[in-house]
This record gives C-alpha cells, structure tokens and sequence, in this order.
RNA sequence: GCCGAGGUAGCUAAGCCCGGAUUACGGCGCCGGCCUUGAGAGCCGGUGGUGCCCUGCACCGCGGGAGUUCGAAUCUCCCCCUCGGCGCCA
C-alpha cells in the first residue's frame, strides 16, 4: 500500500497514475472523504479522553458530593468515547479497503500505455530454431513420448491438472535443481517455505484482497494455497526490523504455486496455464537507494536461467496498462515456443519499493541511531517450470519424434542426452 | 488435543497477586550535550505510533480482541503465538 501521507498531499498525482494504469478514480476519492471525516472524529475524541484523563486523576481527591457529581460526568464522557472509538474502527475499515486498492506508482522509466501492446521491447537473446519438418506442439510431444498426462491430472484433481511422468518427472526434478544451484551460485539463499499461508501473509505482498478470487482457499483454518512464492518467501520477514548490514538479502525457493484462474478455462490447453505449477522463485530486501539498480541484477540472473538453457528469449518492460498492482517497475521475459509459434511469459521481474514492505512491516535501520524506515523489496521468477518445459521440448524436438536433452541440465539426469 | 510456563519499547527486564503519584523501575546498545588535546570513564538529556492550531500540545501504546470501572499493563472472558511436558501421527 502506499503511504497515507502520501496520498493525501498528492492526490492529484495520484489520481493521474491510477488513470495511466487503467484503474478507476473512485477509490481515490472515497479515500479522500473517509480520511477527512476520521481526521476530524480522532481529534474529537483525544479532547474527549483529555478530560477524561484530567479528571480521572482528580477523582480520589475529591469529596463525596463533588465525586459523585464527577463520576456521574464522566460517565458520560465515557460513553461518547465508545460511540466514537465505534465509528472511528468503521472508519478505518472503511479507509483501509480504499487504501489496499490503490496500486503502486509506477517508475518514472515506465511507458505510459493502455495494455500489453504498448510494452517496450528491451531486448531479443538467440536464434529462433528453423526446422526442416513441421515442429509439433508440447502437447502432442507430451503424448507421444508418454510424459505429460492429461487424462489422469483431471482425474485425481480436476481440469488444469496433468500429471509428469517418466522422463518428464525427471525433467522437471532436474530443472528445479538447476535453477536452484545457479540462483545460489548467484548469492541467493535457499529457502524451502510454507506452501499454505495465513491471511495476514496475502495481505502483505498485495493479493489480497485483489486477488482473493484467484487463490485456493481452506476455509476451516483461513489458510491460502500460496498463488506464487513470492507470499511466504517476502513475509518471512514480515514485522521485522533488519540492520541496515543484513541488506541486502536474497532468496531463492522453489515452491508449487496455486492459481485458480477463475473465469480462464477456455484459454486451459496443455501446460501453458494451469492450476498448480512449479517455480523458482527469486526475492530480494534491499536498502531503497539500490532497489532499481537490484531489479537490473535480479532480471539478469531470471535470464540467465533461460540463456543456460540455450532456448531464445526476449525482454519486455510492461508499461503502466499492463504491469501488476503491486509493482512499480516490471520486465516480462518470454520464451520462445517454436511448436505453437508464440512468445510465452515465462518470469516476470518487479520492484515493489516501499509497497509490499509497508503492508507486511518489513523494516531496517539506516543507521543504529535513526529511526527504521521500510526496505524494497523486490521479485521474479526464476523461472515458471511447465512453459520452460514447454520451450524445452518444443525447441528441442527431431525430427524423430525424440526431444535432446539441453548440456546443462545432461549431469541432473545421469548424463542422459535423449528423451526417447 | 491435554497440562504447565511465558508474550512489556531495537535488545534485556521490573511492575501484575493488592486498579489511581514510579513520565511504564532499571540495564544494554545507540544519539546529543558537558568534561577532555582526542578517546574512555563520569554526569545530564534523548531514544515507539497517531492527530493537530507542528520550536509545541494532545492522544494512543504493555501479544490481539471484548468486558468490568469515573479510571486497566494490573481484574474477568475469548483468541493467537512461543517454550517445556504428555498424547497422537508420516
């Protein structure tokens, strides 16, 4: 969220971003309205419990006539207080909805743009594979070498799920242990997390309540199934203060991730978009003046994954239309499909400033003597599993019907060289 | 799930039984001042959040919430978390 402070003496500045990002303005203003009539109600109440403090105090000094006469006041007092203190926690509840549904302000290096169109092409990495036979698709690849399973994800969990099996198991187990110890030789820490989370947790990072809708919910325990690593790994240190020494800190994770993809199903076909998927995940704390330098370094080491693996890619700055709402800076990398002959997201790479930080409390202290202020934190995929898998198989293809297995992931899987 | 002990400021830790003057005792760390050639020691002051008519004033703050009361860190109830023991279990 953003600072209140900030909201309220920039609202016009405000209300320009949320236009560029195509949110409504209404949140804003309901703000402004709210915030005013609470302002006024605190500052009715503080005199309220002045009095009530002051004569409080006075009350076992005083003899029985004045005493009671007092005691009969401050009744009263006491009961206007409660009347406003009710108010008061409608009120907050009320600014607070607004507050959590304004998004971040975008980086002044951002496009302004209307949606996915208007992204900036950064950069285009390796060849596109030109194939003398037509390439086929991950999913007929899937099916003829037996190792992705539709039929039988839908069974045991329902639409969206699929099964790896065989050699396909064996991919995926090898890709993630890849990522993971090129992320740690990059200096990031290993990290296994909670795969469910409290509420409190959604809260910090900004799906909820935005999101709600998209995560799997245990309603006995209010638990959510995490919907990207990001959650339990960035509320970690949530209410924490670090020492300004500590930053920054970088995470890796690898984690199953949950997305009910509500209102998605037509879009379902192979493993592109489904409701649970494996990922890399990268986080960063960082002290606020490094942050855009950080989110530079942390793109760097997401492409490297797709760079290691031979497959060819581009780099994409979301503009205003098209980035995440808690983010103030995006680069989408996409890989490239050649079976499908489209582009897929495949790590997406944010810098969140002070905006995630502030809802979870994530702090640190400048100096021993100062006071905390909140860190950056930072984010991507490093990277989604089923659509680099995707591109593996479809770049990887002969003409055969077999898939090479890429150099660097041969010593994961006994020096295997062919799935056949 | 059961029993017990806890949760107080950046850390540490009094107060709680017995409600009202301890500014929420004290210590550590850190900052400022005095002193010193400099440092240390010593002494003095400061060291959470919010609101406003922002060199100041007020309010809040003792795990969270509700209640009793003129008044709650302190009494009552509910909940959460941590630690220890028992139980159950892959």
């Amino acid at each position: 969220m953003l600072n209140i402070d900030h909201i309220r003496e920039n609202s016009e500045s405000i209300r320009a971003m949320l236009h560029n990002r195509n949110y409504p303005e209404d949140a804003l203003d309901s703000f402004m309205r709210v915030d005013l009539a609470w302002r006024t109600l605190v500052e009715e109440g503080n005199q309220l419990r002045r009095q009530r403090n002051q004569v409080a105090e006075q009350i076992p000094k005083l003899k029985d006539e004045e005493k009671k006469e007092r005691i009969k006041e401050m009744k009263a007092v006491a009961n206007r207080i409660s009347e406003i203190d009710a108010k008061l926690a409608e009120l907050e509840l009320e600014r607070n909805e607004f507050v959590l549904v304004i998004p971040n302000v975008p980086h002044e290096s951002v496009p302004i743009g209307a949606g996915s169109g208007d992204n900036l092409l950064v950069r285009q990495m390796g060849e596109i594979c030109q194939f003398d036979f037509k390439p086929k698709d991950h999913i007929q690849i899937g099916e003829d070498l037996d190792i992705i399973d539709f039929k039988r994800g839908a069974k045991v969990a329902g639409s969206g799920f699929y099964v790896l099996k065989g050699d396909g198991a064996r991919l995926e187990r090898a890709l993630i242990s890849f990522m993971l110890d090129l992320h740690r030789h990059q200096g990031y820490t290993e990290v296994f997390p909670p795969i469910v989370v409290n509420r409190a947790a959604v809260i910090g990072t900004g799906q909820y309540p935005k999101m709600k809708d998209d995560m799997y919910w245990c309603e006995r325990d209010d638990l959510w199934l995490n919907p990207t690593a990001e959650v339990p790994v960035t509320n970690l240190l949530q209410d924490e203060i670090l020492e300004r020494d500590q930053l920054p800190i970088s995470y890796t994770a690898y984690l199953p991730s949950f997305r009910r993809e509500a209102g998605r199903s037509a879009e379902m076909k192979g493993i592109i978009r489904v409701h649970e998927f494996n990922k890399v995940e990268l986080v960063k704390f960082v002290h606020p003046d490094n942050s855009y330098a950080e989110l530079e370094h942390l793109l760097v080491d997401a492409e490297d994954v797709i760079r290691c693996l031979g497959l060819p890619y581009r780099i994409l700055l979301l503009c205003t239309g098209d980035m995440g709402f808690a983010s103030s800076k995006t680069y989408d990398i996409e890989v490239f499909a050649p079976g499908s002959d489209q582009w897929l997201e495949c790590s997406s790479c944010s810098c969140f400033t002070d905006f995630q930080a502030r809802r979870a409390r994530i702090k640190f202290r400048p100096e021993p003597h100062l006071k905390s202020e909140f860190v950056h934190t930072l984010n991507g995929s490093g990277v989604a599993l089923p659509r680099t898998m995707v591109a593996i198989l479809e770049n990887y293809q002969n003409p055969d019907g077999t898939v090479t297995i890429p150099d660097i992931i041969q010593p994961y899987m006994q020096g295997q060289e062919l799935i056949d």
